[in-house]
DNA sequence: CTCGATTGTTAGAGCACCCTAACAATGTAG
DNA sequence: CTACATTGTTAGGGTGCTCTAACAATCGAG
């Protein structure tokens, strides 16, 4: 099985790989709070094991291996974030950095029995999907809300990287995965958008926010 | 925080220290399946950092600090074998392996959690007491069932060295912690003992059996 | 098309941990 | 008290992963 070092290389390609497209050895060195040449060799390496295509001066791109057990790793984590919140009592704001922890224990009856005991779910508490054990992902049909047009009801299905700071912004808006949005208003200023929240209280988000929602449009 | 492979290392140290008493270079050496010179030069270190005192060619003695930050894994180990029993519904013989891996977990949250979540244990699954938050260790107050006399009755209350093969023994011989014994007799040629388990079954087992089982007089 | 910024690469080194081979100290049996 | 087995140590090397310094390739603006 793969390190600790490699597992989380290979989560951040596939991450960068899902959200940029193309990834450079500059981005995964900024990911990883790695230097490039330190990455520029572990590509080296990955390529050396089958998970990496790497040529020079090219972006990096997973094999098949790879995004299997970088989706197999996504799994671990957000299965792991799924049981802290279903069955510990955690928030989802707390979940992620204790799941960063607990994705590289081998022991798969472990992520096994969690998965059982949470009822085999399909996305983790911040609506990403977790891959299956064959590391297939389910895209989930969505969009960001600040693509969705005035007199839109969507809800709220997904987080375009979540963090810390967003979690913690609409738990203090008391905004929840499923919760429902009518699209007031959008300012074309500053692409601030006003919305209805579950058909009852007028909040204003800031585009930065409504581009790390992802909604879907039958609400 | 100590690495993965220094826990590792103190808890062995713990461990035979509270077995052996002396705990020299070689008997790590075969603990942790690593080299002689390994274990030296990881005692150099570890005498570094202040968690050991190492003199040469004498016995290794774990500092305060070293007794301290060995019991605080142990305690994440055993508290980790608990959550896994209590809430996760593995069986005692299953959880050894598991909690090898999770206890190397950085998230003193995800621990207290547990212990939260188990009812703050003092005992592991395997009756082996679980050290407090400030890295105390209870004493439990037990013998070997090997030294017990004919005619005493007694309850089992821990394991020394428990394996897996024993717990499996264990568990197709119906034993549990807690159960009783009214010791019937012992075998003079080879200390194999005759009991009546939980007042119903009479079972008899070697010496090997009886030096495993830790039990208390007052059943 | 050239220049400068960005991005990527090489070379060289360090740290943590592991090993084997060879030798030295210790403890024990005769 | 010597002789041998056991135990511990030194020396020297390897792997995985990291870094900085220096240089090379690529890309975009003017």
């Amino acid at each position: 099985m793969a390190s600790h070092t490699v597992e989380n290389y290979l989560k951040a390609l596939f991450a960068l790989a899902n959200e940029a497209g193309e990834v450079g050895i500059s981005d995964l060195s900024d990911h990883l709070a790695v230097s490039k040449p330190s990455v520029n060799s572990m590509a080296k390496a990955l390529q050396q094991d089958g998970f990496l295509k790497y040529e020079k001066y090219k972006p990096l791109k997973l094999t098949a291996k790879g995004k299997k057990a970088a989706a197999l790793v996504v799994r671990k984590h957000r299965l792991t974030e799924m049981f802290l919140v279903e069955q510990m009592g955690f928030g989802w704001d707390e979940v992620h950095d204790i799941a960063e922890q607990v994705e590289h224990v081998k022991a798969p009856a472990f992520f096994d029995r969690m998965d059982e005991l949470v009822g085999f779910p399909t996305v983790d508490p911040h609506g990403s999907p977790i891959p299956d054990a064959q590391g297939n992902v389910l895209e989930i049909d969505c969009v960001k809300l600040s693509e969705c047009a005035v007199g839109e009801k969507v809800s709220l299905v997904g987080l375009s990287q979540s963090s810390k700071s967003l979690l913690t912004f609409l738990d203090s808006h008391g905004i929840a995965l499923g919760h429902t949005f009518d699209i007031r208003a959008v300012e074309p200023f500053d692409g601030s958008m006003t919305v209805v929240h579950q058909g009852a209280t007028d909040q204003t988000f800031s585009l930065k926010v409504c581009e790390r929602l992802l909604v879907n449009k039958e609400a």
